[in-house]
DNA sequence: CTACAAATGTGATTCCAATCACATTATTCA
DNA sequence: TGAATAATGTGATTGGAATCACATTTGTAG
């Protein structure tokens, strides 16, 4: 009979969970980590709860862990402008580092979401103490940046290109191969997409039967698509 | 007769007029200005020269001291979609910090325009010497992101919206008190309004002559607008 | 101050995508 | 599995903004 090994409930063990998952963590080693550690607490959100509303102050800085969720401002017509979806290593509440900033949009978790929060104070001593941390999160800042200027590009410029890209977005982060191409496993639903790009749902819907027409890709029931040919949607 | 002060030819004197134009150096104590002005340049250009051309290697961290330029990535219909105006004590150039990344925008000289010019690997070095610097690049970063976001749902309303909210932003730029209301010197003419907010020329002129008919605005010439009712563009 | 070039103004037309209104299909959950 | 509910598909119509074409005005350089 195999020893059962029993686990092991402190603080540092509770976390390796964690840390090792966000980037802006990964270049500290065993002690920085155990400092970390103790400023840490985990949260858990079941589908379709708030973990920050658009307006609220905001006290922490966010990792998301496990599961996704969508980052959206209410657009003037009353609509969701969704501007980000955060998964597994992404983070949010950066802006309010020092100036006592009001949370510039919503985030609601689409799934069982299970979040690392550090208070802003803790933070920012955190990154008085160790610079390493602050370039990571510039860099994680500047992506941030190089994806909103090309999502502010696109947006210019028709519904069809626009969801080319969404779709190759979406390859990229939540796809399995398949032998007929990428099996894309949908973040979001047909109104989901619209309100990613700034359209409507029936015009994604017709877009993307025309993509199913033209061979592009196939429509695995709503959750699904499978792409066939994503050179395709590279033009 | 007044005694003649023969001008100080130090490094430190040089950059006293830059360094303290640019909000992330503004917490540095005079020792700290000291090592920075050692690892700054100077350049100037004339209206029209690129700064920094879309694709190309990215070596410098640029900040601006004065005059002002454009950023803009070439859209896909070969349009110009502009994502900045930078001015003084704008900075950018960021987003190679770490990564060999290229240049994700064309930046180009709208007037003669003077810069600071860092080489990353100095800039990065000194972030690891003083966090500070590094918290308030990542506040300069986090307003860049504050701007963008409020560009993308702004992208999703209807042409009138964004230009209010255009005019809006360049009367606290670009604007001197005036009797009747804002005198604002636009950066941008009606081509280049029409390049930042995704629309077309035409559209621009007549949207500012309905303004102009409902007695908001008043166009004088075509690099002036008076803006009688500010209120009116805040819907 | 004039002439030339550049920028702007404006009508007519076209087109893409929003909206409205339902039929149809998927998904969920008891 | 089989309603019940949610999501999607699709035609008809409308509307906002792009495009085309050209007149007019403004700015500029000599």
């Amino acid at each position: 009979m195999i020893k059962k090994i029993l686990p092991c409930n402190c603080i540092e063990c509770e976390h390796n969970y964690c840390t090792p998952r966000v980037p802006i963590f990964s270049t500290l080693n065993q002690e920085q980590l155990s400092v970390l550690a103790r400023l840490i607490k985990h949260k858990t959100y079941e589908k379709g709860q708030h973990i920050l509303v658009e307006g609220q102050q905001m006290e922490n800085l966010v990792f998301i862990n496990k599961g996704s969720s969508k980052a959206f401002k209410n657009s003037y017509q009353g609509r969701e402008q969704i501007l980000y979806i955060f998964s597994e290593g992404d983070f949010f509440g950066e802006a309010n580092l020092l100036s006592q900033q009001i949370a510039p949009y919503t985030v609601s978790a689409m799934t069982q979401i299970e979040i690392c929060v550090i208070n802003k104070k803790d933070f920012h001593q955190l990154l008085l103490d160790f610079p390493d941390i602050g370039i990571r999160v510039i860099e994680g800042l500047s992506h941030k940046i190089d994806k909103l200027e090309l999502t502010v590009r696109s947006l210019t410029s028709n519904v069809e290109s626009r969801l080319n890209e969404v779709l190759l977005e979406f390859s990229r982060k939540y796809s399995e191969v398949h032998p007929k191409g990428l099996m894309v496993n949908l973040p979001l639903n047909r109104e989901g997409i619209a309100n990613y790009i700034g359209a409507s749902r029936e015009t994604i819907c017709r877009k993307m039967k025309i993509l199913e027409n033209e061979g592009v890709i196939e429509l695995i029931g709503n959750k699904k698509v499978l792409i066939l040919n994503p050179h395709a949607l590279e033009s």
